[in-house]
DNA sequence: AACGTTATGTTTGGATCCAAAGTAGAGCTT
DNA sequence: AAGCTCTACTTTGGATCCAAACATAACGTT
């Protein structure tokens, strides 16, 4: 894929994540391909591209619409990359922890005590907690012996509400947000020693409600959602 | 997506399923399209098509190639499928069976008593089997709630060795196919009862473990895999 | 006046052309 | 002889052209 190609595809991709486009709006072929400076082609190649991710959707025999998502699929895309990732802990907990694996999570987790030693959250430590985050979840559903869960869970991921790293929103309130990330972090260190004493199920389980962390937990502190 | 496209896709889908390209064997848009009698144009559609669906891989800057795949990843790719409409089945079963989708299941269970009932099975029996758990199956994961477990699934899917359809694969001895469709019908029983009592953990376990029964349950009847 | 048919315009799909990027091979230099 | 460089060829990506399908609107007929 070239550069213009891709970055085609990432364009798009973001600009209906921006809501740039209304759900079940119709996107010609034309339109886009003028508005992003391009020629056809590489929009048609993105369209295609972009329906397999799940965001656009065949508007009946002519072209492509912006899908939309209700309230229900948000939480059952949650909930997908909750059980995949579930799975990928039970695999790991169930093939045993390899000393090297179990140094790399160890890092992670030691990011995550220093990032919250200090109390209190800072606006430039949510990017600090978003990257040490991804790489936990990846380093987890990459040891799990096969890219096949991988794949499903990125494919999942494309759909933008339920990556894993889509946890921190309110960078106003970051009180509020300490408190769901220490939380996370508690989470995290006991996957951690579940994968270490091979208890499979435990860390299914742990990995599964860790996925709700964006989406539910906010009314425990008061929020809406 | 016009006629031919589609058509480009499926018989790409076909020929790798086949095997009639090497795993790992690059594959040129010019030696494909010529190969299917069309020109590059459909052939680079189908590609971005066939890359996302996970059948096809980069091949570093230069185009793509077949992807190949282990042990592992078949074995990843059924566990994947049953954890997905296990997360199906514990969904439904916790926001109750409508009288309707009741009455729907028990149709397809019915279809499988009656294929079951006279004790051995034919040649035909395969594909009408075939049809009624494709049916069976389709209406617990689409009845989810939401259209995103099915997509992960259909996605899963693409996988030719993980859809769920791909069950029976032995049609000469099919005294032994027999019982494994016996233990199948038995499993979609179970899960139909624990859907009708609310049992969500029971259900999602049952559909888990059905999953298993194309991959691991012929050694149960005295067959290598 | 309503329905059906036709004609025009819009949009997508397929084919081809051109440019750019990459690879391999040959020739030259050290 | 080995390594580097330059060149020629292969292959992909982007743009454009043409045809086919679909939708819409207008016109004619009953």
């Amino acid at each position: 894929m070239s550069n213009s190609d891709k970055s085609v595809v990432s364009r798009l991709r973001k600009l209906i994540g921006e809501g740039a486009y209304q759900p079940g709006e119709r996107l010609g072929e034309v339109a886009v391909s003028e508005q992003l400076g391009v020629s056809r082609t590489p929009v048609r190649l993105a369209f295609r591209t972009l329906e397999q991710e799940g965001l656009l959707q065949r508007a009946g025999k002519r072209g492509f619409m912006v899908r939309e998502f209700t309230e229900a699929d948000v939480l059952c895309a949650v909930e997908v990359r909750g059980v995949l990732e579930g799975l990928a802990a039970r695999r790991l907990a169930e093939q045993g922890l390899s000393p090297a694996l179990d140094a790399k999570l160890e890092v992670w987790i030691q990011k995550g005590r220093e990032l919250l030693a200090k109390g209190y959250l800072e606006e430039r430590d949510v990017d600090v907690w978003s990257e040490l985050n991804r790489h936990f979840h990846e380093t987890i559903v990459g040891s799990s012996g096969s890219p096949v869960i991988g794949d499903a869970i990125a494919r999942n991921n494309h759909l933008p509400f339920a990556a894993a790293d889509s946890i921190v929103i309110d960078s106003e309130a970051l009180d509020r947000e300490y408190r769901k990330l220490q939380l996370a972090q508690v989470q995290h260190e006991l996957v951690v020693q579940a994968l270490r004493h091979g208890e499979g199920a435990r860390a299914e389980m742990l990995m599964r409600e860790h996925a709700f962390i964006g989406l539910r937990y906010g009314e425990l502190f008061g929020l809406g959602g």
